[in-house]
DNA sequence: GACGATTATTAGCCTTGTCTAATATTTGGC
DNA sequence: GCCAAATATTAGACAAGGCTAATAATCGTC
């Protein structure tokens, strides 16, 4: 052990090796990433089986832009998480906890994208700055974007 | 250097497989990843050779919030990669190249800073996502949270 | 129903970034 | 100057996420 100190950090998450208050945002930043994909990957799965009626591999690969291997491997983690289920060779289904989380990060990507546009950028732009921040908000930022978008 | 999208068109450069429009937003996240981690180090080291005249690992290793071995493995990344040289079992030293990437960082994230700030977030708030956001925010994106922080 | 094209999976490799445990070096107190 | 403590490094493991190449299954067309 190296550090045995004083002071958890207020906000953070479930781990122990504070000692600077910085350290704490750094952590909840690597948080975030260990779920980004997760988070992407479910939000893509809803938006394919609404506009296509279902989610195939091919597909999330070219909307991913990575290719048809690495988003067998994804799923088997989103599957093993609980996050989506899946037959061999069959197109994919979210479960309960998927829905509900794709559900929350189409709540904050439309907030944040809204949040862009009302603030003057491109569509194009926002589209892009808002699949990069969307993860990064918290609860108080996005009431405050939300807010800033919706005001008359 | 990392962020120079003035141009929000085409997935510039080299890459082999658009088919989707979404897919340069998602792999523009990923490669702001990659540089993450690299411009987060940069700032800290600058930071700390600004604050104790020096950057020791140890204390990076504290303010990251990981252990001094993930450290040195990191270090040996940025100097690899040109941003830092180092001696054994001495500080580190910023190169032409690390200050620059530094100031880079410390403006952007400065200037996010400052914007949520003005948006009405608690201090503590603002620093941690500011610390997620300014990884992911374009010129464009930048100039308007500058141009509203700075608002009369 | 067979066959070629499409799609999905497996196998295997690479890089990052994290960790612990063990070792090496430097530093500071005496 | 010596020795213990602090610090730095190395070694080695593991998980994630990307890739290519090769194989397997399904689908569409005849």
């Amino acid at each position: 052990m190296v550090h045995d100190d004083l002071q958890p950090s207020p906000p953070a998450a479930s781990d122990e090796r504070p000692s600077d208050p910085r350290a704490g945002a750094f952590q909840g930043v690597r948080e975030a990433h260990r779920n980004e994909l997760a988070e992407d990957y479910v939000e893509l799965i809803a938006e394919l089986i609404h506009a296509r009626g279902e989610a195939r591999p091919v597909d999330i690969a070219a909307k991913m832009g990575v290719t048809p291997p690495s988003v067998a491997k994804t799923l088997d983690r989103l599957a093993r998480d609980g996050l989506i289920t899946r037959a061999r060779y069959r197109s994919v289904f979210l479960t309960d906890a998927g829905r509900a989380l794709a559900e929350e990060c189409q709540r904050r990507h439309d907030i944040v994208l809204r949040f862009l546009l009302r603030l003057g950028l491109d569509a194009e732009t926002a589209e892009h700055d808002a699949e990069g921040i969307e993860h990064h908000v918290s609860e108080r930022t996005l009431a405050l974007f939300a807010a800033f978008a919706d005001r008359s």
